[in-house]
DNA sequence: GCGAGATAGTTTAAGTTTGAAGTAATGTTC
DNA sequence: GAACATTACTTCAAACTTAAACTATCTCGC
């Protein structure tokens, strides 16, 4: 299969920054794939992998602490540093608009899980706090969360989950908007 | 409602002592990270780079067609064999549940890009074909798609996109729910 | 102070998604 | 062939999301 030259690298990548030798990069018609056929299966790989786990891990939210997977991202987000994060803040972090951050943020306040609360210094800003009730959920969904990604990834080898931390690190890094691209985030 | 049984559900959940079980360093590679870490970035950096590439393509998609991301999803499986699936073989394929292909499919039935038919062996199965002018925006869009992704890979090298495709489908292999697993769609 | 422009957040309309309930057709079992 | 379960799809309410319009506030230059 195409796949050798991937597993070969894969074998040995107990080192915490394998070697990524640049071998030979112009092979790409070598009798493989079609042009761009190879970064599309990886896209759609991508995607299945994410909504997998997505599909469980929203199961596991309504059965177990009857909440959303969008209340549990604000949540966990308010959970970690930097904390009483703005709404904008919030926006940028989860990847999601503005708006959908006024809706459910309003959700989880009516709820008595988080506060808003102005900030002192500029009054267009809001922070967003836990609610001793949203921090003592928190305290509980966070490592659950955890224990349950690390359950959910166990049939990866560590070397396999380093080497796969790697590769997204560095396409987050290409992808993500060099300094002073524009937002997508609405009303901005 | 909802919000209440939520807080019930952290107050019944708190009893469970979340627990910091002892790093044990064995035989883990560097060893620098708590248990539980490494997959957890791992998940949050893949969750990255799912979406901003959806963002870039949902803006792409919004101004040179003037579709919806759902809508492109549904088209693109529709051009791609097996051919006229039926909406649960859709909803099986996109992850989404049975209503929502209902939906989408509904808006491109109005919007003349695709028919849906009824199987003469099974009256309960509908197939969705595209129309001739559904066909021929697929004839666009997907090769359109496939360079897209290519050019916004491209800062990958080609080791790396082999060594990350495989690495996601062994990913997804595992992830997959075992045959003869509950599906999680509505309704069926 | 004043005003143009930027920024933070909300609101709105349209669309998408979920999960549950409902309808209709098919399969199965006796 | 009748009862029962299963399957395919739709409908529904609620929640979530986007993109754009909007309000309020702040910044900066004058």
């Amino acid at each position: 299969m195409r796949e050798n030259a991937a597993r070969k690298a894969s074998k040995k990548a107990s080192k915490r920054t394998p070697k990524r030798t640049p071998k030979t990069a112009g092979q790409s018609g070598a009798g493989t794939l079609p042009a761009g056929h190879l970064e599309a299966r990886l896209w759609l790989r991508m995607l299945s992998c994410v909504g997998l786990v997505e599909q469980d891990l929203r199961n596991r939210l309504r059965q177990e602490f009857d909440i959303t997977l969008a209340r549990f991202d604000v949540l966990t987000q308010l959970g970690r540093p930097p904390t009483n994060p703005t709404m904008s803040e919030l926006s940028h972090r989860l990847m999601v608009t503005k708006g959908s951050i006024t809706d459910v943020v309003g959700r989880l306040e009516i709820a008595g899980l988080v506060e808003r609360r102005r900030d002192a210094r500029d009054s267009r800003v809001q922070r967003v706090h836990l609610t001793p009730a949203g921090q003592e959920l928190v305290d509980v969904l966070i490592p659950a969360h955890h224990a349950w990604i690390s359950e959910r990834f166990g049939g990866l080898g560590r070397d396999e989950l380093e080497e796969l931390d790697h590769l997204l690190g560095r396409m987050r890094a290409l992808l993500r908007p060099e300094p002073g691209g524009r937002s997508r985030t609405g009303g901005g």
